[in-house]
DNA sequence: ATACGAAAAATGTGATCACATTATTTTTGT
DNA sequence: ACAAAAATAATGTGATCACATTTTTCGTAT
């Protein structure tokens, strides 16, 4: 087996990212992130240089790395992207999914409930993400399945500091809907739960922070 | 000016698989192509990793980098994936044409009819590509364009097997259509032009091949 | 001839170093 | 006390080296 240093950096950093637990506007540092994590400055490296190319992180004109900050303009695309192509995805997955699947959601959902009631922001995240995933993987799809990955590093850090500022009491989510759509075997009410999931979650959310 | 090898070394690398230079299957090593470019292996290293998180080079399980073959099912999901972004970018990029933007099209397009005549196909490739983006870059988008950007890299070099295989003389764009829509002010025109061009010019094309 | 195995070459990875540029701190002058 | 300037520290970049793994080449046996 085949492993390296680079990927472990690569991940533990998107899992921090997705987890919110990188600010936006926060500059990283190679030496630094190396001492960290306890390598040397060279798989931090390409591990950045990869999630710079992928937008998560932003390369500024000095040369410097930092969490790119969210604009008005740049949220409602991000937005945009998400509404035209993670519906897409959940078509895709469709066909796989079964009742097992369905249970898994469920327990997924369970936690996020459970997350949301203690306010434990990160897990709310790290499940919300799951669950998601966990239906879009299912999709055979090597296109816009690393498409959809793309776009949620590029939101995840500043859904944080929403989360953050209005709290998790408010949040609502499309979940339940979405395992009722998949059970029933309903595709038009799945790809209706996940575009109201995204709408209204993320959407009126995001918009009333950004309005400030 | 802050300006670095990586960077030259990555835009002559998308260059040259934009324009059809290097053939899918093909592998690509660290020191081959430094000293093709007469540097040293580590901008190169950074360069490709940047390509690969793009998905415009495939990382191997052995660690070897090369250029992804074409499938049936991703050929598929890129023409979905461009016809469902390029429309929605041409209409962001629609209020900010003009006369002057219509007539640069023309003079792409030309290029383009010349380049046919000569069977020139690296040359069809870029100027093609100039004319959408051309159009695009109108767009103040951070999100859809970079996207995009990542989907070109990804079908591109297929695209110059196809023409190698089937020819120049039959293909079909809806150029004079869009630049037509463009001086008419016509939204929908313009939209239904560039989905025409990607479903008549890519997708009839792209299937022929793949059908093999 | 062909297949197998050993030797040789090539490759990606990670570490370290040197350097120019940028950021920060300290010193100095008024 | 405050601003300007000098010194110091920190940063990203590129090169080179060592190394394990993989690929290729070449020799040998059947």
């Amino acid at each position: 087996m085949r492993s390296n240093l680079r990927d472990k950096v690569e991940d533990s950093v998107r899992e921090a990212l997705l987890t919110g637990h990188f600010i936006p506007g926060k500059p990283i540092t190679l030496r630094g992130l190396a001492e960290e994590l306890g390598v040397s400055p060279m798989p931090v490296r390409e591990a950045l240089r990869s999630l710079t190319a992928a937008r998560a992180l932003e390369l500024l004109p000095n040369g410097r790395i930092r969490i790119p900050e969210m604009t008005t303009a740049r949220f409602e695309e991000i937005l945009a992207a998400r509404l035209m192509m993670e519906p897409a995805l959940a078509e895709m997955a469709f066909p796989h999914t079964h009742e097992k699947i369905a249970a898994k959601l469920e327990a997924i959902d369970n936690r996020i409930d459970d997350s949301l009631q203690d306010g434990d922001v990160s897990a709310y995240m790290r499940f919300n993400r799951s669950f998601h995933f966990t239906l879009y993987e299912l999709a055979p799809s090597t296109v816009f399945l690393p498409l959809v990955e793309t776009i949620w590093l590029q939101f995840a850090p500043f859904m944080r500091t929403v989360y953050g500022r209005v709290g998790t009491s408010f949040l609502i989510d499309m979940h339940k809907e979405a395992i009722s759509a998949i059970r029933r075997r309903d595709l038009r009410a799945l790809k209706d739960a996940i575009n109201g999931d995204i709408h209204d979650g993320m959407g009126i959310l995001g918009r009333s922070v950004m309005a400030d």
